[in-house]
DNA sequence: CGTCCAAGATATCTGTTAGATATATCTGGC
DNA sequence: GCCAGATATATCTAACAGATATCTTGGACG
């Protein structure tokens, strides 16, 4: 239940904006929910099925053989209220960056400074991508009803982002303070 | 293999700091690394049976009638170097309190200021939480060559939630500057 | 002293999931 | 028109989380 209908708001969400294939979904889920989703097509078949056995997409003649285009009915949107208003299913930590780190002493200072300094950049990459991305939609969604909730995902993007690149800067300052790390290996 | 590696990782190191069965790597997997990391009942075993075989831990008598102790040999502490050197994996992600926001008009301006709210209440334990914990640690474990690795990892978990702080505010006033969302339902 | 119960510890099992892969269909260069 | 590579569609497999089943231990109470 709880992750699988989780993949059910996003499609569903997705197919809210507007009725797609498959493929177009998980790349509408990628370049628009990128930054803080994803769904796998081992997902989104299935789930695409059973949306529509419940009635919530339908299945309409895609753009070439053999595909479908999926829209969302009057039910799905009311789904999709009730799910955007269940309690949020948190996926379990997993960040390898940290992982490294904690057992730095092994790992090697040096590898600990390269893994901080790459952190930081793709983290300068990320806040770039932020910037870009808010003032381009900022304009061309100008008094969208949208617009608002769209900036604050990325809103959020950009403050992850900076908080990266200070906590790098603090840790790469702590490892200066311990250069006694002659490391084995 | 890319998934895997990053549990043998975890596992291993935990093991490097001290021999344990595997309900209590569970423990020390979630009590120590919980900010950042998790293994499952599910995976600890199979890779213990596996990391076994492969001759990186060595199965001892446990503390009660059929349980084990594993102990890391010297290849898997050879093993655990390689494999903290390897690319970090990413895990997919999957941010519910953005998805939500993101369909924020379709969920109401009302309910996504209160989800607002509690993430930010989230961040503000975690954030009390982290600065306990780095407090007691520099005590405690004043002079040891782990330690500044272990408050990287904590520092971390500060940003992060300032990071959520920061931007909750952000958002909710973004919310305010637009409450012409009478909204259906 | 035994025996019952609750908490602790151990291990497996099941359904969900990501990512790779297999298969089919287009599109443009020649 | 036909081939190569890009695009699109769908399935399959092994990793995975969380729930659950089983066993162990200590201690309350007769």
């Amino acid at each position: 239940m709880a992750r699988r209908s989780q993949t059910e708001t996003a499609i569903l969400g997705a197919l809210s904006m507007q009725p797609m294939t498959a493929y177009a979904l998980r790349e509408a889920i990628r370049d628009v929910l990128g930054h803080f989703w994803s769904e796998s097509f081992g997902q989104i078949y299935p789930t695409l099925g059973a949306l529509e056995q419940q009635g919530h997409v339908e299945r309409r003649e895609g753009p070439r053989a053999g595909s479908s285009t999926f829209v969302i009915t009057e039910s799905g949107t009311t789904r999709l209220r009730e799910l955007l208003s269940e309690p949020i299913t948190t996926v379990p930590p997993r960040n390898g960056l940290l992982l490294r780190l904690f057992f730095g002493r092994t790992l090697g200072a040096q590898k600990c400074r390269e893994l901080l300094l790459e952190a930081k950049a793709d983290a300068g990459r990320s806040l770039a991508e932020y910037d870009g991305l808010a003032r381009t939609l900022s304009v061309e969604e100008e008094g969208s009803p949208d617009l608002p909730y769209t900036l604050m995902t990325i809103s959020a993007g950009r403050h992850s982002a900076e908080a990266v690149i200070a906590w790098a800067d603090e840790a790469l300052a702590l490892l200066e303070d311990t250069p006694a790390n002659g490391e084995s290996q």
